[in-house]
DNA sequence: GTCTATATCCAGATAGAC
DNA sequence: GTCTATCTGGATATAGAC
C-alpha cells in the first residue's frame, strides 16, 4: 500500500516563496514607496522573470491585498500579545502607544493600511473582514477598560489616528506627538468619565 | 510719442490660460484620482497637445506645486474671511469646524495639502512658504483665543487632523466625525484651562 | 514552475518646424 | 505659442515552449 504523506510538501514550498515574495515587497516598497512597487523590481530581487511571479498571485493588486492582510495580521498579533492592565487609563495609554508606534514603524504598512494611498487598490472581502478584526480587538479593549458608547469609541479613533497622522506627517523620526499620548488620554478619560458631559453653550 | 500700456495684454492671457490647466488639473484629480493626472488627459480636456503644457509649466511636478499653492490659499482665503467670534471655545470650535470642512469639500486637495500621497512631490519652497502662512494664521487664531504653548498647539492640530482624517476615510459623505467637534473642541478647552494639568499616576 | 517573447498601453519629456 | 514627430522608458499581463 501507497504511504499517504501528511505533509505536504509542495504546498510547504509554495506558501514559503509566497512569504518571500510579499517580504521582498515591503523591502521595495520601503525604499521605492509603496506605490512606486514594480514587479520587474519584485521579480528581479527573488531572481525570478516577471510572468513567473503570475504563478502565486494572480495579479499586482492580489499582492497589494496580501500585503494588507499581513500588515492587519501583525497589528492584531502586537494587540494579542500585549498584557493589558487593570487600570483602564493605563490600558487606554498603552493602546494608543501601540497603535502610534505601530504606525511609524513602517510607513508604508500605515499608508496601506491607513491611508487610501494607491489608486483604485480596495482590500477584497477576505481582507477587510482581517481589517474588521482589529477593529473589534480596539472595541473590545475599549470595552475592556469600562467605556462604553459609539461617539465615545469614534472620539477615540479620531484621536488616536491625529496623533499618528501629526507625528508621522511632521516628525518622523522624532516623538513630538508620541511624547502627548498619556496627556491626551487623560484628557479624554477625564472627559468621559466627567460626571456631566454637557457641551458648554457659546 | 509711443504710449506704453499698463496693462500687460500678453502676460494677462498668460496667466489665464495656467488657470485654466490649474482648474482642469484639479477636475481630473477629482476623477481619476490625484495620481491619476496625466498630461495627455489634461492637454485633451483644453484642446492642446502634451508638449504646449511645457510652455506654461516646466514639469508635471510644477504643475503638483502650483495647486499646492492654490489650495492653500484657498484655505487661507477661508480663514481671512471668517469672522471670529470673541469667545475661545466659540472661535476654536468654528476653526475645527472649517478645517475639517474644508478637508472634506475636495478629496485631492486634501491629499495633496495634508497627505503625502504623490510619490517623489515636496513642495517648492516657494510653495510650503504659503503652506507656512497657514500654520501661522492657525497660530494666530489659537493664540487669539488665549492659548499658548506649543504641546497644546500641537494636540489641537492632532484633534483637528484626526477628526478630519476619520471623517475622510470612513464616512466621506456623513457627519459621523463632523457632529463630535463641538464635544471634542470643549473636552481639549476644559483640559487646557484647567487649574491643574499634572498627568495621573498609574 | 519557470522561462522567452511579446502584446498593449501608458507615461513624461524634448527637438525643431511653423 | 502651438504643433508634429519622436525619444526613452516604464508598466501589467498573456501565450505558449520547455
Amino acid at each position: 500500500m501507497l504511504e499517504i504523506p501528511t505533509r505536504d510538501r509542495r504546498a510547504e514550498r509554495r506558501d514559503a516563496v509566497i512569504a518571500e515574495i510579499l517580504d521582498v515587497a515591503w523591502e521595495i516598497a520601503r525604499t521605492e514607496g509603496l506605490a512606486g512597487l514594480s514587479l520587474r523590481d519584485l521579480a528581479a530581487k527573488i531572481g525570478m522573470r516577471p510572468p513567473s511571479l503570475y504563478w502565486y498571485f494572480e495579479s499586482k493588486r492580489a499582492i497589494y491585498d496580501a500585503m494588507f492582510v499581513q500588515g492587519n495580521q501583525q497589528l492584531l498579533a502586537r494587540l494579542s500579545e500585549q498584557e493589558w492592565p487593570d487600570d483602564p487609563r493605563a490600558a487606554l495609554r498603552l493602546c494608543a502607544r501601540l497603535f502610534v508606534e505601530f504606525s511609524m514603524e513602517d510607513l508604508p504598512r500605515y499608508q496601506l493600511l491607513f491611508l487610501r494611498t494607491i489608486p483604485n487598490f480596495e482590500p477584497s472581502a477576505h481582507a477587510y473582514a482581517v481589517a474588521m478584526q482589529v477593529y473589534e480587538q480596539m472595541r473590545d479593549r475599549f470595552a475592556g477598560a469600562g467605556l462604553v458608547g459609539s461617539a465615545a469609541f469614534d472620539i477615540w479613533t479620531a484621536l488616536v489616528s491625529g496623533l499618528s497622522a501629526q507625528q508621522i506627517a511632521n516628525d518622523p523620526d522624532g516623538d513630538r506627538w508620541l511624547r502627548l499620548i498619556d496627556e491626551v488620554v487623560d484628557m479624554y478619560v477625564d472627559h468621559i468619565t466627567a460626571p456631566s458631559r454637557q457641551r458648554k453653550r457659546t
